[in-house]
DNA sequence: CGGCCTACTGCAACTCGTTCGCAATAGCGT
DNA sequence: ACGCTATTGCGAACGAGTTGCAGTAGGCCG
C-alpha cells in the first residue's frame, strides 16, 4: 500500500544497525510512511497512516521512532502554525513553501539561502548553523482569491 | 515594575477602540509585559510575568489577550524548538537569529528577504505572504565551543 | 536451527499547554 | 450614575506528547 516514492538516499536498516538499533516493525513502517510522503506530516497522521498499515502499531511507538530518527538525523521537526511536522531530511538550502489555502507544503532551492548566510556571516558577530525559511501564501493549485 | 523599553509605534488603547474592542486590565498588561520584553516570549513566560504585575488576571485571559492581539497584527505568534512565542510585531525584513547557548534571540534586517519574495514570485507559481526565517547558531556573547 | 538476552513495544495512566462554557464583573456610552 | 454587553475568572475539558512497566520479538550465539 505504501510505496517508496520518496528518492531515499538513506537505507534506514543500516542506518539503524550501525548506531546499535534494531530494525523493528514500527520503525520500518513508519520509516515508509515518512518516506512515501517525502513531505511534510504532522505527527497525529503519520500516527494515522502507520495505523492503515499496521493497526497494532501503538501511536506512542510512532513518536519514539520519530525520535530516535530525529536524534539520528534522518529526519528533522519543524514547527508550523499549530503543529508540529516531521519530514526526511533534506539540506537547508531548500526553502519552505506553505500553502495557506490547501496546507501542501512545498520546498524551492534558492541560492539566496546560502548567501544569506554568508551575509550574517560577515555582517553581523552571529556564527549561523541552521536556516530554516518559512514562506506562507498560495500555491499554483489553488485558485487566486475572489474579489468578496 | 514593567517599564516600556521597547518602541512601541503602536498606541494599544487607540488600536483597542478603532476596532471596537474595550481597553481592560487585562488586555493593558499583557501588552506592557509583551513591549518590556521587545522579544519573543512563550505564553507561560508571558503570563507569569503578567501573574507578577497583577496576580488576578486569569490564564485563559492571558490567552485571549494574545489571540486577539494576533488578529490585530499587533503581536505575531511563532513556533520555534518546542514552544510557541510571541511578540511585538515587526515587518518581515527582519530575520530571527537564534542563539543556542543562551536562548536569547535577535533580530537582523537584510534586504535578502524581499530579494527572496521577488525571486519566488519569478521563479514559481506560488504567491508569497509571510517570509519567516529562523536561523539558529551562536550569538556573539556566547563563548565559541571549546574543542572537546 | 533453537534458545536466550534485552531492546523495543503496547498499554494505560499521566503531564501540561491551551481552549471552552458559563455566571459574575467591569468598560463605557448615554 | 445606570444599564447594556463585552470581557473576565473559574474550573472543567481537551489533545498532543511522554512515561513506567510488563510482555514480546529481534538478532546473536552456540
Amino acid at each position: 500500500m505504501v510505496s517508496c516514492a520518496y528518492p531515499v538516499g538513506v537505507d534506514l536498516e543500516v542506518e539503524l544497525r550501525t548506531h546499535g538499533y534494531r530494525v523493528t516493525t514500527a520503525r520500518r513502517v513508519v520509516w515508509e510512511v515518512l518516506s512515501a510522503a517525502g513531505d511534510h506530516l504532522t505527527a497525529p497522521s503519520i500516527t494515522s497512516r502507520v495505523h492503515a498499515v499496521d493497526p497494532s502499531i501503538n501511536g506512542a511507538s510512532v513518536y519514539r521512532a520519530l525520535t530516535l530518527f530525529a536524534e539520528l538525523g534522518l529526519v528533522r521537526e519543524s514547527r508550523y502554525e499549530d503543529a508540529s511536522t516531521w519530514e526526511p531530511f533534506h539540506d537547508d538550502a531548500a526553502i519552505h513553501l506553505v500553502c495557506s489555502e490547501c496546507g501542501r507544503v512545498m520546498h524551492h532551492n534558492t541560492e539566496l539561502v546560502p548567501r544569506l548566510r554568508r551575509a550574517i556571516q560577515v555582517t553581523t558577530d552571529f556564527a549561523p548553523d541552521e536556516i530554516d525559511v518559512r514562506v506562507s501564501g498560495r500555491c499554483g493549485h489553488c485558485p487566486a482569491e475572489s474579489p468578496a
